[in-house]
DNA sequence: CGTAGAATTGAGTGACCTCAATCTAAGTGG
DNA sequence: CCACTTAGATTGAGGTCACTCAATTCTACG
């Protein structure tokens, strides 16, 4: 298929659902069944596709040309070093947009840092004339698109003040404190619990710590009876025990 | 002064050379003269205004109006702790315009983080309309400031790195090599040295870490030859040393 | 000079890391 | 249905990087 055809034929659908994404989601956006946010979104099935947990969605150095919606399981923005260590910058959850910052520049600007499948993932594309298009097009969707912008910065400050200052469980309450807003915006909350495919390495990576103390730091909220892990599912026993530790320590 | 007459005030000098901040600035943007790029500048006087250092630019929890360019001295963007630690997100050198995500929000969202003057500044104040209008006015005005907004975000991600994965040393070299690149671009390194008013208090709140510990930090640099520090003047000895260090450690 | 802010240095401590072993759960093939 | 495998979680012991506290020296500035 030549691009200029690609391009029509995703023009041709109702374009207008997917941008609901844009939205940082209100209270009244709120959904009652799991997933339903994702699962209403009317996207042709033709640019889905999946991918295997650990697989690279979007490599670091490459030039871009398209922007993704993730529709199931979880993935990564990772800045890898040299000798192998890794940050993870940040998760992306079921009805996230991601490497949207492609719009922001102009030209054929290489990725900075590569994403990839944190789980097992369904992911749907879209050529970034597409969405450039749209943005355009409306004053409304330009809104949201800088605000959802906007939203990625405060979360980067707030994780780097996390890393930069709080202690291990300081830092582990104030991510799953984060992780417990976005998912019960998208409704993948329920009872104070949401399946977190993330394993512990995935947690040390993301808050500048070891797998081994992420271990003890998660026994320790356990034992003090904030959080509860079982199988795939946490569970947050003390939203204000959880709150007072993120802001104390 | 009323508010639509202060609009229309600002509106009436040319705008277009404050825009020129938006650019990324490449090679041939470099400046032989000091602080040239900013002095050539033809804002108006008016909406200028000094402040000593300490001074709190833009309070966190205030909602916005206003945009700023930096033209003297070093601004910083701190998050602030319930207990008095602190985090700095960010330094601002003249020539950076600042507070200026304000655009990306539509409604008057409160600002997340303050921003207050490492040292003494001169700032000059922008309504947000008129910036606004500037880059919705012109698609290349409006591609110059989604690169301001991807860069920010670049900035927040790496140093967000720096601060998980490397050593003390490694960030340290990491933030002098960001400085180096960013005062090169406005034509305020000489020599490969520049003023630098960051107390190594500062310095500590950027890198999470103490100002003991910066302090030994920066010994260590020195003690490698990689750097010396005279007065307020920070020289960068060998460039590749550093370049070394921050990537492997 | 005298004072205050900043930088420097020392000594002791603790949070977090490293290395390595063990345990558990969930497949997978026979 | 059960050995076998493997990824992840857990625990222990010991080390270290960076922190805390506190004293001293330097520097700027009135």
């Amino acid at each position: 298929m030549t691009a200029p055809a690609m391009h029509q034929r995703l023009m041709a659908f109702d374009a207008r659902p997917v941008c609901d994404l844009f939205q940082a989601g209100g209270p009244d956006a709120r959904a009652t069944d799991l997933e339903s946010n994702v699962e209403r979104l009317p996207v042709s099935r033709a640019n889905c596709s999946t991918a295997r947990a650990n697989a690279t969605l979007v490599r670091a150095g490459d030039t871009r040309s398209t922007v993704y919606a993730l529709r199931r399981g979880w993935a990564m923005r990772v800045a890898h070093l040299s000798d192998g260590r890794r940050q993870i910058l940040g998760f992306y959850v079921p009805g996230d947009l991601f490497d949207i910052e492609t719009l922001l520049v102009g030209g054929d600007l290489p990725a900075s840092f590569a994403v990839r499948a944190l789980s097992a993932v369904e992911i749907c594309s879209f050529p970034i004339e597409t969405m450039r298009s749209i943005i355009h097009g409306s004053p409304e969707q330009r809104a949201r698109f800088d605000e959802f912008a906007h939203r990625q910065l405060a979360y980067a400050y707030r994780r780097m003040t996390d890393i930069g200052q709080r202690t291990a469980q300081g830092r582990m309450a104030q991510l799953f404190l984060e992780l417990f807003e976005r998912l019960t915006e998208r409704g993948l909350v329920r009872d104070q619990a949401f399946e977190m495919p993330a394993r512990q390495e995935h947690l040390a990576d993301a808050l500048g710590m070891t797998p081994v103390h992420v271990n003890r730091t998660l026994r320790s909220l356990k034992d003090a009876g904030l959080i509860e892990q079982d199988r795939r599912e946490t569970h947050i026993i003390s939203l204000d025990g959880l709150r007072a530790v993120a802001d104390e320590q």
